[in-house]
DNA sequence: CTTCTCACA
DNA sequence: TGTGAGTA
């Protein structure tokens, strides 16, 4: 993502998309990083129980690792000409999006991509944002990384009692899951 | 990889 | 007519 807008060099409207991704990678995440030692101050019991999203690698949309591992033993692995029929894309679609940066698959011995369900349902994200709301790939970039920042904050105020017991809390999470969900990436 | 079409402003 | 997205 950020490796997007770095290899980018576009002057004007480039720079502020390279603002706005540093400041979600560095600023923001030092932000919630925060809030998390706060939601979990006092209680040395309770500071282990409390998710801490930035502390686990993250795929898609707010899984941490665990959950990713869960699923992909579930689930299937598809290589490009099955992942663009499941997200109703074109192959060559996809070879840009990873080129991109957008969606990053894993990849097979022999270099080939291979796509996880969530690869697809996140591609299905993609198609929403830019065909049905006309947003470009920065938009869609931004996008995506504000579904992942939103997703931590929800689990934030869900994680702790201090925080979460809260009426404000509870709204907060009310209103932040129903921008997730019309972003489709609930 | 490059090249092409197509939509759009 | 230049640019971005998708495609060949």
């Amino acid at each position: 993502m950020t490796q997007k807008f770095e290899k980018s060099s576009r002057k004007t409207k480039d720079s502020i998309f390279n603002d706005l991704a540093w400041s979600r990678s560095d600023a923001l995440n030092r932000m919630l990083a925060e809030l998390f030692e706060i939601a979990s101050h006092g209680d040395e019991n309770r500071r282990a129980q409390v998710a801490r999203p930035e502390a686990e690698p993250r795929t898609s949309f707010g899984e941490d690792a665990r959950q990713a591992s869960q699923r992909s033993r579930i689930s299937g692995v598809y290589v490009i000409s099955v992942a663009a029929r499941l997200a109703e894309m074109h192959p060559q679609t996809l070879r840009k999006y990873d080129k991109e940066g957008l969606v990053r698959p894993q990849r097979s011995e022999g270099s080939r991509r291979l796509y996880s369900d969530s690869d697809v349902e996140r591609l299905r994200v993609i198609r929403r944002l830019a065909d049905d709301l006309g947003l470009n790939l920065n938009g869609v970039s931004l996008v995506l990384d504000l579904v992942r920042s939103l997703t931590d904050i929800v689990s934030l105020l869900e994680s702790s009692p201090e925080v979460s017991d809260t009426r404000a809390a509870r709204v907060a999470a009310d209103e932040l899951r129903q921008i997730l969900s019309y972003v489709g990436a609930d």
